[in-house]
DNA sequence: CTTCTGACA
DNA sequence: TGTCAGGA
C-alpha cells in the first residue's frame, strides 16, 4: 500500500526530525542543539514530535552554510537575527520607497 | 520520536 | 565548542 509516513499527518512541507537530519546532512541530536540553541523553532505536535516546515528546513540549509563558512552557533545566532533585523529594515524601505514613487 | 548524560575531535 | 553515541 501506500507509504506509511512519519508521525507528521498529511500537511504541506512538514518533516520529521530524521529527514531534515538527512536533508541538512547533519545528526538528529545536532538539530535538537540547534532548536536549544534559539537557531531554529520548529512546531510541536500534539505527540511532541517536531514537525519541521520547509522554511525551517531551508533556515537549517542556511545554517550549515555558516558553520561549514566558520561560523559557530553562537555567530549563526547574532547572523539570525541580524537578518531578521535586516528583513525588518527592508520592509520599511519598500514601504517608504512606495510612498515616495506614489508622491 | 523525545530527552539526558557521556565521551571524543 | 560542536558533534556523535548510547540508554531510559
Amino acid at each position: 500500500m501506500a507509504a506509511e509516513k512519519k508521525q507528521p499527518r498529511a500537511d504541506q512541507g512538514v518533516y520529521a526530525i530524521s529527514v531534515v537530519s538527512d536533508l541538512v546532512g547533519v545528526g538528529e541530536q545536532t538539530l535538537r542543539l540547534y532548536e536549544r540553541r534559539g537557531l531554529v523553532e520548529p512546531e510541536r505536535t500534539e505527540g511532541g514530535t517536531r514537525r519541521y516546515s520547509r522554511d525551517d528546513v531551508d533556515r537549517l540549509r542556511r545554517i550549515g552554510e555558516l558553520v561549514d563558512d566558520g561560523v559557530n552557533l553562537a555567530g549563526v545566532g547574532k547572523v539570525l537575527a541580524l537578518e531578521a533585523d535586516n528583513a525588518s529594515l527592508q520592509q520599511k524601505l519598500k514601504a517608504a520607497q512606495k510612498r515616495a514613487a506614489d508622491r
